[in-house]
Formats: structure tokens, sequence, C-alpha cells
DNA sequence: GATGAATGAGACTTCATTCAT
DNA sequence: TATGAATGAAGTCTCATTCAT
């Protein structure tokens, strides 16, 4: 008490690394959740499971997130939901033509989710959507309605610069979503419903994706920039 | 069988009776199960509840299936019966136009194997693949292979024809897959990744996703003519 | 299957004891569980060993009744509830004065419920009352309005007959609940409230508690009948 | 304490402080209990709610109380402490008539006792005295057997002056104490076993349980007066 | 002394699996 | 062969208690 060493320093020190341990928990706990989520599905995650590849104790884990459905919760947000503003900001400022913000999106997402275990989650969604409804409203509202008007946005923009056609925008969206989901689909379904024995390679894929989304299969439709793009043989 | 005894003849007639029924168990046991794993997924699948939708006991059912797990598998290698050899067929020996074709093919597949409950198969695969890698390469050989030639060879007796540009066909298929495999999904519960309040009306959906398959999306690839082209080979 | 033995019967034997045992089964899941819960209270009690007293598995027990409160319910209206239809019949065919009803009720309720072990299950409400609303509400309905609608109408038959006061019916109730309720407590609280040192006698106690509830401890109130009553020293 | 260096003082002041605290907590600590226990059992409460509601952490409270059960004892007897000595004294100088001094006490029991937190004592032994086996005994030495002796002495006195029957004095007590129970008990959540919709108003019901207890229900017993009597002894 | 993060035994409940009948 | 009562391991979540700081 009356050490000449300073007190709030040591104090400091000892509470710093308390605090530090306290404030690193939820993360160390989102990070395994999210493992195991995505490595077991949902319903197959073991809450203790996750607390032990946390390092802590199974209830240790309920102190930061009340129940399973919450954990899950906070793993969409911490990994998805949160990206979602960062894009709609990167979308209004954009100033390149539709071909190049598709491109530039698609190759994002898969860099920023996609390539990442987030993407897992939606797989996931896919994958157990049936039970757990209040887990579907909740992606539904959080994830899934935000991507949804995003790429709506990218249509729209590009119709108001004459680059794109006037596409019904209920059935449109699905042109650019339908490749990115399969994609997802693809790396998380082990290669069952992708063929195992090739390769994807996700840029290639995204790149060609792109070129069918705006230029399509048809001969007739002719590409305007043959600069990198293969052309027929 | 044919014993000359009248009981044992009976005996006959009602064992026969009874053989019946058992081996129509097996079918009917699987029927229930192909429901119950596509609506509800594996985990949250209840043996018991498969039983009573096949009107029987829990135990009938393991006299048949020695855990929940084969009777899983059985249930995808049931249903797994390529119509590959028709489709095959089929393509031979079409004379329409690619654009032709490939409405034809996705039609039918949506109307063949997309709105039956033969679509819950791939469904399943691609939910538990994880969960289940042996089966993978049986539904990888039985089905990718053979769905993903099948794509193939439109794409190249459209580049054949002179009506669709020489993609790389490695990347090219899955401009085909893709809508497909997302709109199988989105029907068996996929509300939560596509959006539950829009009522997805299969048809339309197809319908505009071969139009941007083969004109794309961008102005710049005017459609030939907005009537049905007919123009042949 | 062809042998000369009665199928049936043998049929009906090993059939019956299953049957038996299922038929048992409620039964003595229910006497473990009121034993229990009198013993140890409501919270304290766990359902495996209800079941082990009653000689199943904790599993067998969610067989029966689907959860720890459904099982409480139970208990109640087996040794409780069931009771009041009987109770009222009896009071309705009643013939003698208000004092031989009352002590016939007061010493039938002694005998039929008080002396039993299904009076721990009134002090258990009266303890745990605070938790568990729902189980407040389904004992409140189920077991205390009816009981009081039962003295309330012995009140009625007697002003109707002269032979009791027209006293406030809110009140009044309570001058017989008050010491049925309290020799139960004192026969459950073991002792900490009642004179464990004094070997309280029951149909001692009921007999003079009618005594005061109906003459009153003033002497100015003369007793009518001293036949079998002790009078002043 | 009185140390002459200034530092020091300093630190005995701020000692002071802490020492003046943390002689209160103890105290803050029985007193949150007494509240918790009271109104949830003792199973229900929580400790951690106990040391919150007492303004300090789940830790502090180990430091006081070596286990949940040891702060329970601590809880009932701290507050069992006798008034019996200043009631004896009221008893032995009192000179009005029995009926005056039964209406005194049992008005007086509900002001000092009853509508108090003392109350919830009793009511905490009623309900938890199985589970604190050892507690019964003290708690009926402290407070049963004084409370018994007062109500028998009250009892004998109005034997003697003519004003009361000289009935059995081990069961008299009872037609006494037994109101005062139940109303005690009815209080403290005892909503499910008094009737929750009614609004049990204490002197109301206490001048009823009065009446019955001098008079009797008999409309045999007529009552002395219907006003204040008022005969000297 | 005081804190509060961490623990882990234990509660209720579910359900795949077994087996006596 | 068929049944369905019975099992018990495993899951989520709670909370009294400990202990590093």
């Amino acid at each position: 008490m009356t050490s000449p060493c300073p007190l709030s320093q040591l104090a400091g020190c000892v509470r710093a690394k308390r605090e530090r341990r306290k404030e690193a928990r939820p993360g160390e706990l989102l990070a395994a959740a999210l493992d195991l989520f995505v490595e077991k599905g949902y319903a197959a995650t073991r809450v203790e499971e996750v607390a032990q590849r946390a390092g802590v104790s199974k209830g240790t884990l309920f102190l930061y997130f009340s129940s399973k459905e919450e954990l899950f919760k906070a793993v969409v947000r911490e990994n998805i939901s949160g990206r979602f503003a960062e894009w709609g900001e990167e979308l209004s400022t954009f100033e390149g033509t539709s071909e190049e913000l598709l491109r530039y999106c698609m190759t994002s997402w898969w860099e920023r989710v996609g390539a990442t275990k987030a993407s897992g989650i939606t797989k996931l969604m896919m994958s157990e959507a049936g039970n757990f409804p209040e887990l579907v409203r909740f992606f539904q509202q959080e994830v899934v309605q935000p991507g949804n008007d995003l790429i709506q946005r990218i249509l729209q923009r590009g119709v108001h610069r004459g680059e794109l056609r006037a596409v019904d925008p209920t059935y449109g969206i699905y042109s650019i979503l339908a490749p990115m989901v399969f994609l997802n689909m693809w790396k998380h379904g082990g290669g069952s419903c992708g063929d195992a024995r090739v390769d994807l390679n996700p840029p290639q894929y995204i790149a060609a994706q792109v070129q069918t989304i705006l230029f399509g299969l048809s001969s007739h439709a002719p590409l305007p920039k043959p600069d990198k793009k293969k052309t027929s043989a």
C-alpha cells in the first residue's frame, strides 16, 4: 500500500492482463464458432467443443453469449453483416463502367467472403434452413436482403448509365447471385455438386461468369472489348 | 409354396401377402426418408418420424437399415438412377438452334427433375456432403459427371454450328449449371438464401436466365429479334 | 407358426406381461414422484431420481410425462383434484347438522389428504409458490378454487338451515381453512412452526378446532351439546 | 490508528471508511438475502443476485459466508431476536377484557411482526425446515416456545377471569396461532394457497378471526352485544 | 479485502438404438 | 417378422464456488 512502486502502473499491468483476456474472449470464441459451424453445421456443432477450441470451459462461453443461437447470430454479424455498409459505400463512389463494377464486385466478394470461412455460413444456412426458423429470419434480414439490395443497385446504376438492359429486376439479380451462390456451394460441397476432379479456379470462374452475364454465350452478341479475353478459336 | 396341404396353402397365401408387404417396406421407408431428409436435413430428421410416415414401427426400420446413416446412404443411392441415357439420346437427335436447345433443356430439366422429388437428392448432397464423404464419389460419378458431359455437348454443338462462342469449356458449363442448381436450392427451403417475400416462378426464372446466358445483360449486346428467332443452321 | 400351441393364448400371455408393465408405469412413476416432491420440494427433486425410484431409466419417464412440470401436474391431479367431485357429492347428500358436517369434513380431510403424502403437495406449493408461476396458476385453478368453493357451500348451507351466522363469506372460509392449513404445515414443517416437543394428535387437534370454530372460546357463548366434550374444570 | 505520520493518518481515515463499510457488509448481505430467500425460496435464490442487491460482487459474499447454506442459516439466526420480553411485560400489565387483549395481541402482532420483514423468517422456516433440520431446534427454542407460552398465558388469564372456557391448553393455543400463521403464509406468496383474486385485508381478516375465536360461527352462540363491550373485571 | 472471470458438476430433455415379447 | 417399451449417451444451459489479480 505504501510501497514506492507506482501503484497505478502495477494496477494497470495487473488489470491489463485480465482485461486483455476478457476482451479477447469473444473474438476467440467467435473464431472457434465460425470454424466449427462451417465444418460441422449448426446442429452438429456442440457448444462445448466451441469452448474447448477457444481454450475455455463450457460455462465461460455462456458468459459471453447467452445461447447457441445468439452465438451463431454473433458469428454472422461479425463475418457478414458488418461488410454491407462498406460495400454500399464503395458502390456509391464507384466511377467505372458497369462491366468494371460487376467484375470488381464479384472479385471483391470472392476475396472478402467467398474465399474465407465466412462463406461457410451461407452454405450452412442453405443446408439447415428448414429448422431454426428464427435463424432464417435473422439471416434473411441481416444478409439476404442487404445483399439483394446491393445487386439491384448495381443493375439500376447500369440501366441509368445506358450500359445494361432494363431487365426484370426480380429475376435479373439471380443472374448475378446464382453464380456466386453456386461457387459457394461448390467450395463447401466438397466437390459433390461441382466436379471434384476439376480444380475450379475461382478467379477464372468469376471472370468467365462475368463475361457470360454481360455478353452472353451467343455468338450474335459481339464482345466490345476483346483486349484481354479469349475470342473464338 | 405349392404344398398339397390346404392349411399350408392358406399359410402360403398369407405369407405371400406378408412377403409383398415386406418387399415393399424398404421402398416405403426410403420414400418417407427422402421426403423428411430433404425437408428437414439429416440431423433434424428423426427415425421415428420416418417409420411413422412409412406406416411401420421404429423397430421395423432398424430391421431393414442398420442405422440412420445407412438409411441416408440408401436414400441417396436409391434415387440416383441416371436419366442421362435418355437425355443423351434427345440431344443427339435435336434439330433446332442452340437457343431452342438450351431453352428446351432447362425447361425439360425443371419439369422432369427440378419440379419432382428427385431434385431433393441434389439438395441433400449439397447440404450434407460434408458429413458423408463416401457418398460424394458415388454422386459425382453417377450424376455430376454425366450432367457436365451433357452440358458440354450442348456447348460444343453450338460452337460447331456457329451459334455459340467457343468459351472455355471448363467454366462455360457453369453458366448453365449455376442457375439450375440455384433454383434447386431455392426451391428446397432456400428461403433463407433467396428472398422469401419473392414468389419465384420457375418458368419465368428459367426464361430470364436463358436470356442472360445467351445474350447477357449488356446493352451493347442487342437481342437479335424480339420475336421467337428461327434461324436454321 | 403351425405349432399346435394356441397362439392367441401365448400372444395374450406375452402381451399381458408387457401391457401390464406399461399400464403400471405411470402409477409407479406418480407414486415415486409424489414421494420425492414431498420429501425434497419441486425444484430439488431430480427427474432422474424419480425414475430410479420407480425402477426405470430417465428416458422412460419422459415417455409418459413430457416434462417435469407435467409430471407434477399429474401428481396433483392424481392425488388431490380427483377428490373434489366425490366431496361435492357427499356435501350435497349430507343430512346432519352443520356441526356434524364440519366435524365430518375436517376429519375426512385429515384422513384422506392430511394424513397422506398428498398433503405434502400443498406444503410444497406454499413453499415454492414464488417460482413456477405456471404451477401456481394450475394449483390455484385445480385445488384452491374448488376447495374454497366447497367450504363456502358448507357455510351457506349452515346459514340456510339457521345453524350458522351469516358471516362475511370472504373471511369466513379462513376460519375453517386456517386450522387445516396450519395442521398441514405443522406436519411437514418438522415441528419448526408447531412445537416439536408436543406430540400433536391430529384427531384431537381437529376436534378442538371444530369446537372453537363453532362455539368460540368465550365463556359467554354456551355450548349447546355438552354430551361428549369437556366443559370447564 | 492515531499514528503521528500524516500519511498513515490519511490512510487511517481511508481505512476507517473501509472498516465501516466492511462491518456493514454482512448486515447488507443478510438483509438482501432475507428479501430474496423469502421472495423466491432457498433453491431459487441465486447468490449472485444477493450480492448484487447488497452492492458487492459475488466473490465478496463468499468472503463473509462460506457457502449458500451458511448464508441461509445466518439469515435465520440474525433475524430471530425475541421481542418476547417486551410482549410478556405488556401482557402482565394489561388491564382490559380477554376480548380486548386478544384483539390487541393479534393486531399488535400484525403491526409489529406480520406486516414487517421479520414475518419472512417464519415463512422461511416453514418452507425450508425440511432442508435445514439443525435450524429447527434453534427456531423452536427462540420463537415457537416463547410464542406458545405467551398465548397460553393469555388463555389462562381469560379462564382465571371467567371470560374464557377452560379448553385443553395444548390445543387451545392453535385456535389463536393458526390464523396468524395462515395470514403470514398468505402474505408471502401464499397466493397459491389463498385465492389470488381475493384482496385479503389483514385488519379485517384479524377482526373476523377474533370474532370466530371468541364466539364461534354457530348461531346458537349469540354475540354478547354488537357494540364495543366494556365490562371491567 | 475485493473483484469478477472462469470453472465444472449437474439439471432437464431428446433420440438413435436395443431387445423382450 | 414386427413391435414399441426401454435405454442411456449426449446436448444445452445454470449456478455455486474458486482463485488469479
